[in-house]
DNA sequence: CGGACCGTTGAAAGGTGTCAAGTTGCGTGG
DNA sequence: CCACGCAACTTGACACCTTTCAACGGTCCG
């Protein structure tokens, strides 16, 4: 299944009638208030599952953020063969373990964290979650928009847009383009992501 | 196993060695930063589990709100005994996919709310958390601290005590004692909690 | 009675949001 | 090939919500 840039993939309330498991490209999973406000709760790369929750309707939203494709499962026969496998639902605990660990990481960050100190643990963390990354360290991509990025660290796109400026004075970054990212001084990097600065 | 109130149960980067489940009280979950900063990820109560996350170190610290009781179990034989009963073992992703939906939407309470809004979703989220919750409609018990449920909504003391105050004035709730509230308007209460108004 | 802890309230400061105006980058079409 | 136009990004000025700092009252208990 292939989905162009910005396509659906699920919407919250909907009643939850699939599995997916991303092949290629990335996602944006959020959830919306009713005036529109977004919270982007994580972003899927090729390998992630999407749809893992209980429930007879989805309670978030997916979009493709790129040019991606996704295995489709219908969710009763994905249950049974789950129910069937233990390896397999040994493998999903462990995955959605991982993400629940995330998800306490991202809450300290958005109850208790600077404007800087969520941008900076948000590129130390970027990295290892997108397996198309160059290999060079320090080198980083940036394959979501600055709206994007605001949504998921809580702030709004002028205030990363001003930290993302403020690191280039204080010669923490670098930035070769808009999508693409130089970490100039690691360490401080770090400091500020642990809010000891 | 016995715990006083503010007794530490695990502590965030020691081995991880056990697996508990609360019998009895109620615990409080947290992330530090090293400057002291809080944020209480998640309240647990009776039947809950603690220490599922895999990893050789905690990566939360968890204490006794009140005087608690907790069955321990070494990890790997707890390991070994979900590896040889399946139900268990979907039992455990069935629970910790729940606490996962429920972090998505701590994640978009924090990002995205206000503190009257932040307050409104606790104070409908509470009464199904809490095994000991009276009957009553509408009346909430409150068993944290100002401090715990602020460092629960990404607030301050302070602004959660205004917000009550405020919820008193609109007459949204009214509060017997500091550890009691009453819901008087519950629609206006969810209104709130969706940012509607 | 004194002290510690908890909660409330007030005044002022500050970080982030809002609103508005540029600027840059890039694909499209003449 | 160049001009145009749109979308994304940046920057500035100001507003506002929440935090910070401070003082005060209440309750429990030694």
């Amino acid at each position: 299944m292939t989905l162009q840039a910005g396509a659906a993939l699920v919407r919250e309330g909907e009643p939850a009638l699939h599995v997916f498991n991303i092949t290629m490209g990335s996602l944006r999973v959020y959830k919306l208030l009713p005036d529109g406000r977004r919270q982007i709760t994580g972003f899927l790369f090729a390998g992630d599952f999407l749809g893992l929750a209980i429930g007879e309707a989805y309670v978030f939203s997916a979009e493709a953020m790129e040019p991606s494709t996704v295995c489709r499962f219908r969710k009763e026969p994905f249950r049974a063969l789950v129910e069937q496998s233990p390896p397999l639902e040994h493998m999903l605990l462990h995955r959605t373990s991982h993400e629940l660990a995330a998800a306490q990481n991202q809450m300290l960050l958005l109850g208790r964290k600077t404007a800087i100190e969520r941008m900076a643990s948000f590129l130390l963390d970027l990295p290892g979650h997108d397996p198309a990354r160059p290999s060079a360290p320090g080198q980083v991509r940036l394959p979501m928009k600055r709206g994007e990025i605001a949504d998921y660290l809580g702030l709004t796109i002028e205030t990363v847009s001003r930290v993302l400026t403020r690191m280039k004075v204080m010669g923490i970054i670098s930035m070769p383009s808009q999508n693409e990212l130089i970490v100039e001084r690691p360490a401080r990097l770090r400091q500020h992501a642990l809010g000891e600065v």
